[in-house]
DNA sequence: AAGAAGTCCTGGGCGC
DNA sequence: TGCGCCCAGGACTTCT
């Protein structure tokens, strides 16, 4: 479950051990990770280009090329891109692989196939697959609790879903909603346009905060995930409601158990004492 | 047209 | 021991 915490740490990785780097040779075992986009104008692509820079929307990386080719990421639920040296062994669901200039790997790896990889033109990233429905990255300067209260107002659906919603914050998942609205004490029952204010301020700060958190700890693995280097993040410790049902509240004097509903299809775990039903609901 | 539901995919966990 | 069922969920597509 690459979330922006996640994802952050990949591309932090990738800017240490990949950015400078050229990419030798390339080999795509699974053409059906590729959007809008063929195998071999990707391995045409790949070999003979120096990595440029490594950057991220949401939960998505912008690998940029040489020539003006950015090659887009999404990880999806159990992508990995890891950066190994040359003997690196590539495990079972490896999709592409390449080799870099000094001999080192780049490999992405995912198996259960939800990501998916891209190429597009530097002046066309707005219009890609893999970036048209991305809105204001939820650590941008521009995600401001204004802006979050003018998306919300307005709005039925669930405080949850709508949270979920790429294009209206970009890089929460299921984890990072779940935790943040636990923060900010706010009901996973309750619909978007009911909020007050206050409520839309102790929200914004308690996404940007676990989300900050979550990087320096290197982002949260349950299962799949690893960060650039292979290795896994640290932030499943620190997780106060996710994955945490049936156990207390870590709420200094709350003595409620975490619940778990289900909510379209998805689990949303939460407080019943910190995070109280919104009015008119039993 | 917003919002909810369905879909894809595979490994791990569990029950019998 | 092993088979089969169910679950996890990001983000798109389809339905209401």
């Amino acid at each position: 479950m690459p979330e922006l915490p996640e994802v952050e740490t990949v591309r932090r990785d990738l800017q240490r051990r990949l950015v400078g780097r050229t990419i030798r040779a390339a080999s795509i075992v699974q053409p059906d990770i590729l959007r809008r986009t063929g195998p071999v104008q990707l391995v045409n692509t790949l070999v003979g280009s120096e990595v440029v820079s490594a950057e991220r929307r949401g939960k998505n990386l912008v690998i940029r090329l040489e020539r003006e080719v950015a090659l887009l990421v999404n990880l999806g639920m159990t992508g990995q891109l890891v950066v190994g040296a040359a003997d690196h062994r590539a495990e079972a669901h490896t999709h592409l692989i390449a080799a870099l200039s000094d001999g080192g790997v780049l490999a992405y790896r995912d198996v259960r196939r939800f990501g998916h990889l891209e190429l597009a033109p530097f002046d066309r990233l707005e219009e890609s697959f893999t970036l048209r429905n991305v809105g204001v990255d939820a650590l941008s300067p521009e995600h401001t609790p204004e802006r979050l209260h003018e998306a919300m107002s307005g709005r039925t659906a669930l405080l949850k879903g709508a949270l979920l919603d790429q294009s209206m914050i970009a890089g929460l998942g299921n984890i990072y909603v779940c935790e943040a609205m636990f923060r900010a004490g706010l009901s996973p029952r309750a619909r978007c346009r009911d909020l007050s204010r206050e409520d839309v301020v102790r929200l914004h700060d308690a996404i940007r905060a676990v989300l900050t958190e979550s990087i320096a700890a290197e982002g949260t693995t349950i299962s799949d995930y690893v960060t650039g280097a292979g290795v896994p993040g640290g932030f499943q410790e620190r997780l106060r409601v996710y994955g945490r049902e049936g156990q207390v509240c870590t709420t200094a004097g709350c003595e409620h158990r975490i619940e778990r509903i289900v909510q379209s299809n998805r689990s949303t775990f939460y407080c019943p004492g910190c995070q109280a039903n919104p009015p008119g609901m039993e």
